[in-house]
DNA sequence: GTGCATCATCCAC
DNA sequence: CTCGGACAAATTCGG
DNA sequence: CCGAATTTGTCCGAGGTGGATGATGCAC
């Protein structure tokens, strides 16, 4: 074996430090080197290797940026070794932290004080004069004041750009920012060979302005559009489903977005000028829903059940639509294909949209006995009512699997409903030099409001109903109804976080593993629990609705307030990974026959007593939620957090989040407003597995592939890795493996991996019996991949029998982090290298849950 | 028919 | 959940 | 000061592991 040296580059210099570190961690057997890098360590008072370990990540973590510069940091392990020290006095050093439970004042007073405020707003840079300086008003009132609430109103009046929009101009104001030592950080970043450079303000991002060219060519063409002109049908008939398809491929002709929403515009505003009762049944088409989210209906149609489907109608075989749907990359086309050749056959009924909505409808209420046989009856029906052009037949498909894809999805669909229904029913105005700013403003409107109510039901009523600007009264945030989950962005670093909120001030909180919940209680204390994806979770936790009246304060009416659900060990007071929660049960889970019990996590409130607070800043709206609420531990905490600017700080708690069981932090700027579905700037996530050179690589052979569909047709859409036992010379698989990959790479590597291409699998594979590749390769081909944890797997085989008896391990999120030219399948890394990394994640679970910040002194 | 294994779908991450 | 690509808007750069 | 070049924000659609649930299929 003797994999020699192999990676002299590996890691290369991101990787250097912790390289050593590794080796000597396993005390110099051979492939060491091909662990990259195992997670953070424990506790560092458990000395020996794993300190070590921990400590040039500490280091790396915190510079994180410039790969050179984290290079030398950590290029001797010597150095990283006293970087330690420092970082452990300075955990507590001026800044909170506060665990759980605490109260309000403690709160209060930290949060927006004075002092810190005032330097955040000073010095303001504000490099994004334009940004928040706001539209008139039109028809988009409550981002408006939203935006403004949250941030002092620092328009900046001139660089109007928006040339043409009056309307985008209008609401500037005096210039508060000065002059640019923004622009000397850049500078000095980029001399550092830094990417790019900073920027950005802080909240309140781009709604005001919005209107660029394209923009404005767009209104100009929907200013002389003539609605009811491309109808086919009459006025008050029925839509023919056929012109749903057409709008279909001519979106699908183009990947331009504007031109994606004319399209959209055009047809929508089509059926509001001749049927509009059509409106609602061709929203939801297009949403890919039979219902809201949070009804829980669902249409329960897959794949397979649509080859069955596409066979009865065409006769032919199931396997070979199986075949001909994996080579292509889409099953739709097949239906097509087939239409081509019957088109519609004697006498039945053209589709129509509300028909085909009705029959989707009807496929989601069926279930039980023979209820397959019963779906694909209905498919089929729809199938032969379909016409012969247009690819009628493949939209059905493409709408049953959920997938249209042609490049409009939700937020499109909802900037042509509102540009629809402004047209139609209140432009008016010929001047199409105001018209762009205020499309734009409607179809902000539209987001804004379905965001806080996601009910096309309540939603296209109401469009067709009066003014959109009027929206926001009628479609509103209440108890009872989901909103859309504020999402965080990844930054890859604590360095980028400081850049983006450069001069903002801002806090941290720990990033839970477990599953986002937001808890409504009505007036009448009725609870209601949703998940990140606005599903109706109150089945699965009556526990959690059971035991919120009594952490409510005695005032408190009403309240919704987002929360993270985690799993939670009652004897040993600790949290529990999330591969725990996952195994609890979903469904009419009733409170004595609970298994996995479970704590929540509180991090924002978001309604209370009536009163929507989504356009109050972070600040306030913590202010609520601790005053609303009473903490009991293992019942419901709040979310931990610090406030602090100082990097190595933020390094060090990223580091003790780790060690506490968290995925990493969460960043939140304390001025920024709830933003309902939007991946906001204003919340920042930072996992240690983002970090360049941080966080568990494996290097791995690649040993099978399975063919890409839709726009990965022609090449390989994911991979089989495995890793390499040496001691009985087997290629065991860890996981499959499809992001990480440019589009140019992915053909490259079909190129590449085609030349490796075998009629069997070796007999030294081992893989699970479900996860056959449809293509299997000699093993030849090593990547480096990334992932964020490893986890016992029932399918994969990776170190079996090291740590579960039979049962493999694999890991989650894979992705793609290089191709590695020069090391050998022999030299991927081992069983006991995985096993040994799942142990100390393991371990390191074991400790965790509780106060993470008890271990110094 | 009942019980058990497998497949398909959905949903969390 | 992660990632990359395409667009459009916003911002910076260069003449 | 204006147009070109570059950066940022948004949206979309490829793809991952794993567990519960419900339907189906097979053995008895």
């Amino acid at each position: 074996m003797a994999p020699k040296r192999s990676s002299t580059a590996l890691n290369s210099a991101s990787g250097g430090g912790k390289q050593q570190n590794i080796a000597k961690f396993f005390g110099g057997k051979t492939n060491a080197d091909s662990v990259n890098t195992p997670k953070i360590g424990a506790q560092a008072s458990t000395s020996g290797s794993t300190g070590v370990q921990k400590k040039t990540a500490v280091a790396s973590l915190q510079t994180s940026r410039p790969v050179a510069e984290v290079a030398s940091a950590t290029f001797s392990g010597r150095e990283a070794v006293h970087a330690q020290p420092q970082l452990k006095r300075l955990r507590k050093a001026g800044t909170v932290t506060q665990t759980a439970a605490t109260d309000a004042e403690d709160l209060a007073d930290r949060s927006p004080s004075p002092s810190p405020r005032q330097e955040n707003t000073t010095p303001a840079k504000s490099k994004s004069p334009a940004k928040r300086k706001s539209r008139t008003p039109a028809a988009g009132s409550p981002e408006e004041t939203k935006a403004t609430s949250a941030h002092p109103p620092s328009p900046a009046g001139r660089r109007p750009q928006m040339a043409t929009s009056p309307a985008a101009t209008d609401l500037t104001g005096s210039s508060a920012d000065d002059e640019g030592q923004a622009d000397r950080d850049d500078e000095a970043a980029s001399n550092k060979r830094r990417k790019k450079a900073v920027l950005k303000a802080p909240a309140s991002t781009a709604k005001v302005a919005g209107v660029g060219k394209s923009a404005l060519a767009a209104a100009e063409l929907h200013a002389k559009y003539e609605a009811g002109q491309a109808a086919t049908w009459e006025a008050g008939a029925p839509v023919p489903f056929a012109f749903l398809a057409q709008t279909f491929t001519a979106i699908d002709a183009t990947t331009k977005r504007t031109e994606i929403t004319n399209i959209l515009t055009d047809a929508l505003r089509t059926i509001i000028a001749t049927t509009p009762d059509d409106l609602l049944p061709t929203a939801y088409l297009l949403n890919n829903r039979v219902a809201p989210a949070h009804a829980g209906v669902e249409l329960g149609i897959g794949d397979a059940i649509l080859i069955k489907a596409i066979s009865s109608v065409t006769g032919r075989n199931e396997k070979s639509i199986k075949e001909e749907a994996a080579k292509s990359g889409d099953l739709s086309s097949i239906a097509n294909a087939a239409k081509g050749k019957q088109g519609l056959i004697g006498k039945v009924t053209a589709n129509t949209i509300r028909s085909v909505f009705k029959t989707f409808r009807d496929i989601a209420k069926i279930e039980g006995n023979k209820s397959q046989d019963h779906k694909k009856a209905l498919i089929s029906k729809l199938l032969t009512a379909s016409g012969k052009g247009s690819n009628e037949a493949g939209y059905i498909i493409r709408l049953l699997q959920g997938k249209l894809r042609i490049g409009l999805q939700e937020q499109g669909l909802l900037v042509g409903l509102a540009q629809a229904a402004f047209l139609e029913r209140e432009s008016a105005g010929r001047d199409t030099s105001s018209l762009a700013p205020r499309l734009e403003a409607a179809a902000q409107t539209v987001k804004q409001v379905f965001s806080e109510c996601p009910s096309l039901d309540e939603l296209v009523p109401a469009l067709l109903g009066g003014p959109i600007k009027d929206l926001p009264k009628s479609v509103r945030f209440k108890p009872g109804v989901p909103i859309k989950a504020m999402l965080a962005k990844p930054t890859n670093g604590v360095t980028e976080v400081l850049d983006k909120f450069q001069d903002t001030q801002f806090t941290v909180e720990y990033k839970y593993d477990g599953e986002r919940a937001q808890v409504h209680v009505d007036e009448r204390g009725h609870v209601t629990i949703y998940s990140r994806n606005s599903e109706d979770m109150t089945g699965k936790y009556p526990d959690l609705a059971q035991r919120m009246p009594d952490l409510l304060a005695p005032d408190v009416k009403s309240l919704v307030v987002d929360c993270e659900a985690v799993a939670w060990d009652p004897k040993e007071g600790k949290i529990r990974p999330f591969q725990v929660l996952s195994t609890r049960k979903r469904k009419d889970v009733t409170v004595g026959s609970i298994q996995v019990q479970v704590v929540l996590f509180a991090f924002d409130c978001l309604f209370l007593n009536g009163e929507s607070l989504l356009s109050k800043p972070l600040t306030e709206r913590r202010e609520a939620l601790v005053g609303s609420m009473t903490a009991k531990p293992g019942q419901m905490e709040f979310a931990t957090f610090k406030t602090s600017h100082d990097v190595e700080e933020l390094g060090n708690f990223l580091n003790e989040s780790v060690a506490a069981g968290m995925e990493g932090l969460i960043v939140k700027s304390l001025d920024s407003t709830y933003e309902p579905s939007k991946r906001s700037v204003n919340w920042l996530k930072l996992k240690k597995d983002y970090l360049e050179g941080v966080g568990d690589t494996f290097d791995v052979v690649v040993i099978g592939a399975w063919h890409g569909r839709g726009k990965r047709t022609g090449v390989y859409g994911s991979y089989l890795l495995a890793i390499y036992d040496d001691e009985n010379e087997q290629f065991q698989t860890i996981s499959k493996i499809g992001t990480g990959f440019s589009e140019e790479l992915l053909k490259t590597l079909h190129g590449q991996l085609n030349e490796h291409v075998i009629d069997a699998p070796r007999t030294y594979y081992r893989w699970g019996e479900s996860l056959v590749p449809e293509v299997w390769f000699d093993a030849q081909v090593v990547w480096e991949v990334k992932a964020a944890d490893l986890s016992i797997s029932p399918l994969h085989k990776a170190a079996a029998g090291l740590v579960d008896p039979t049962k493999g391990i694999s890991i989650r999120f894979p992705r793609l982090v290089k191709t590695r030219e020069d090391k050998s399948p022999d030299q991927a890394t081992s069983p006991e290298q995985v096993a040994e990394m799942y142990n100390k994640q393991v371990l390191l679970s074991k400790t965790k849950g509780k106060a993470a910040d008890d271990d110094d002194d």
